[in-house]
DNA sequence: TTAAAAACCGGCATCTTTGCCTGTTTTATC
DNA sequence: GATAAAACAGGCAAAGATGCCGGTTTTTAA
């Protein structure tokens, strides 16, 4: 986008090149901020423009000026709620690791990965999923999307993390387990009455992955 | 419901007692297959009566006479589609169970509740699931609906393995740990394009049950 | 300073969905 | 066979969502 401007400065734009490109960003942020609200709050079904710009405190008139239609607000959309969801867990991810017992390395990367599913950003992301199911449109913005987001998670986690980057394999693997059985978890939540029953599952994945990665050092 | 009445003979009814009644259940089965089929084929989104209606081949006013209003609907079709889960999920189960040397039991019975997951009648149960969390009047419905769901599954299964009937508490993790990683899966299956990972998460879950139950016996 | 362009304002026509309403046909009861 | 009741038919107004429009203010560049 704007990666071919000078840029000369790495601090704070004390002189603002363009001052409408900036308030027109910030509109657009506080427009797809709202609209991931809108997510949060009320679904899929309930993201329509009227709603995102009352979330907002836009106009209509500045709404259809960013975004003509809801396709392309969703469509934004997609980008902003995968960047949002990128950036948290990375920063969770790495002030975790940082003051961590090695030993306890698998066990707080669980957890972070766990908590990251609990975000505003995840949920969002999960109605967005869930909509595409039945809406090829969507979907065909959203499923290679993801898996680039996906790539760039578990580059930045080998990255992140040394000593477990001979065994891609396995970092595989224990990242779609914990994916899938995390989600479902969650979703579950409301039919698993007792916490008990919860915390053993995620105490099982623990175990699990520890499994996996102990065989291959082994 | 009809649990009262004389039933003398188990063969099919020569003598129906009630036409009108024996129509109108048929007309509301009718109706309750067609929104399930609404809402595999378009997401709770699209499950408007008019969609309804015109799937089932009933007029405004027969729809009208069976579900005064839409939240009527819903009811009922959580009931349906939770009664179809079960019969089909407990059909499935024991015919596969039952010319299966108990070696195998668990890899079977883990297939088993991973096709169960495919079905219409838990695609249309997932879609009511999300569409419950910003619903609160839909999620009182459907929570403790669910509940008894599970109960009368999980006691069902009991039943019908009894060398794992001493294991109670292994099998309730193991029902957790398997619900939740193949929903966690079924969603996240767009996302992972290579069926190998896919095979190697169901793989994992196999071995991780195995441990489970042989910890009851060791 | 002045014209153009960007950003923003608020309303309206259209379409869909919903709930309700008045009739009509068919079955059950006396 | 008459009457009541159940089952069904089709239409219509209100509410909400979408897309689009003409007009206004602010910034930028000549």
């Amino acid at each position: 986008m704007a990666s071919s401007l000078p840029a000369p400065l790495p601090h704070d734009d004390p002189a603002p090149p363009r001052w409408q490109q900036r308030k027109a960003a910030a509109t657009r942020k506080l427009i797809l901020d709202a609209a991931t609200d809108c997510l949060v709050e009320g679904g899929y079904a309930r993201l329509t423009t009227v709603e995102v710009l009352k979330q907002a405190n836009v106009s209509r008139g500045a709404m259809h000026h960013h975004f003509t239609s809801r396709a392309e607000l969703v469509s934004a959309l997609i980008d902003h709620v995968l960047h949002k969801r990128l950036e948290r867990f990375l920063s969770d991810y790495l002030s975790a690791l940082k003051d961590t017992n090695p030993a306890h390395a698998i066990a707080v990367a669980t957890d972070v990965h766990w908590q990251s599913m609990k975000t505003p950003e995840f949920t969002a992301f999960l109605e967005l999923v869930m909509a595409a199911r039945t809406d090829p449109e969507l979907s065909a913005l959203l499923v290679p999307a993801t898996r680039e987001f996906e790539r760039t998670w578990i580059s930045e986690v080998e990255r992140a993390i040394p000593q477990w980057s001979g065994a891609s394999d396995q970092m595989l693997l224990a990242n779609d387990v914990a994916a899938a059985l995390h989600l479902g978890l969650l979703i579950n939540r409301p039919f698993i009455e007792d916490p008990a029953r919860r915390e053993a599952v995620r105490d099982t994945l623990v175990a699990l992955v520890k499994d996996i990665f102990a065989q291959s050092k082994g």
